[in-house]
DNA sequence: GTCTATAGATAGATAGAC
DNA sequence: GTCTATCTATCTATAGAC
């Protein structure tokens, strides 16, 4: 979990428990006890912090998807307007937020289906959110004539994807730093928006 | 299921049900009774034709595993030998079979964590073949000076992963057909591989 | 917020007749 | 292979004392 994001306490060890659990035993194979063993606390504690196992897993996913779309953002806001350079820093940081915090992409991407619509609604939305800054960028360079895509909406599908699977194999002993998949992942995005590459 | 792939009779029955069940609520979040009912057959007959729950799970996940290795190096076999073809043909044959079939993507992508290892190896080995396809293409490209990338590991990833996801979103009815997407994702790969504009 | 105890439902898997 | 019936374990969630 991210730096500050989680809560203190019992609802922030909670939370980290059901994160590790959930990433490596998936939602219905992970239960409240286990939640709690790891996390410390009696099962009654849970549940006085959380109606329900489900919306445990929402509030994973949520606060996931609020930081991964905090830092796109943030991304685009410091970054040179040019929009290869704001592809460039925005596909950045998607890659090391995937290579940071692995087990909430794993999470977010493998759980969705376990949740109720009304839990799942909020948190569509968020994601709704940073798809969009992809998007955006990807008109601006095409309508300054800078990318050349047949069709944006692929074209954003793709590099959101292989952004999203690095979380799948991605670990910090694999013989690659987030900052060389982030760079070159990058190049790889800006081939796919293609951009000069006389430039 | 794949034409053909799938056994005829209550066996077949079961593992279609299981993989409906398995792409919509999980591996965990589905019961026995679950897939014995959408397959009309009595508990007790599952469980004389698997010796488990998991089983069932690793068989299809086997099944999708080998259609999807037979896709690709049918793809590669009955391709031109040049490089830029062999890729733009092992790309469209992995994106159509992940808009065809892309519950079995799902599954085998997403429950791989609930398999044992001993059922989780064989599968393990099948999906290192797939790869392997992929990469040899990525040698041959770059020792005849046609490709032009910094890794080909995050290469390879990167092309896979973004066509591995096709499966999460794509539908029958979502205004691409699957032939329109192979060719973009396949136009997609040729340009992360740095193949010359101008051929 | 934290404990013990448990309700009530459902899970995976099996026995044994046919 | 198919049925009824059931075992045993575990699940989510809650009650009520402190």
């Amino acid at each position: 979990m991210p730096e500050g994001v989680t809560p203190k306490g019992a609802r922030g060890r909670i939370l980290n428990a059901a994160l590790h659990q959930f990433a490596s035993q998936g939602y219905g194979g992970t239960s409240v006890r286990d939640i709690c063993a790891e996390a410390k606390v009696q099962v009654t504690t849970l549940y006085s912090h959380f109606p329900s196992k489900e919306h445990v897993l929402a509030e994973v996913i949520r606060l996931g998807n609020e930081e991964h779309f905090r830092l796109l953002r943030d991304a685009l806001l410091e970054s040179d307007p040019e929009p290869r350079k704001q592809l460039r820093n925005l596909v950045r940081a998607h890659v090391l937020s995937h290579c940071e915090f692995s087990m909430l992409a794993v999470v977010a991407s493998s759980e969705m289906h376990s949740l109720s619509e009304e839990l799942a609604t909020p948190i569509i939305a968020i994601r709704s959110q940073s798809q969009s800054l992809l998007a955006e960028v990807f008109k601006r360079g095409i309508r300054l004539g800078l990318f050349d895509v047949p069709d944006i909406e692929l074209a954003c599908r793709a590099i959101g994807g292989m952004g999203l699977r690095v979380a799948f194999w991605y670990e910090p002993n694999c013989g690659k730093s987030p900052d060389e998949v982030a760079d070159s992942y990058a190049e790889f995005a800006l081939r796919i928006a293609g951009v000069d590459r006389s430039d």
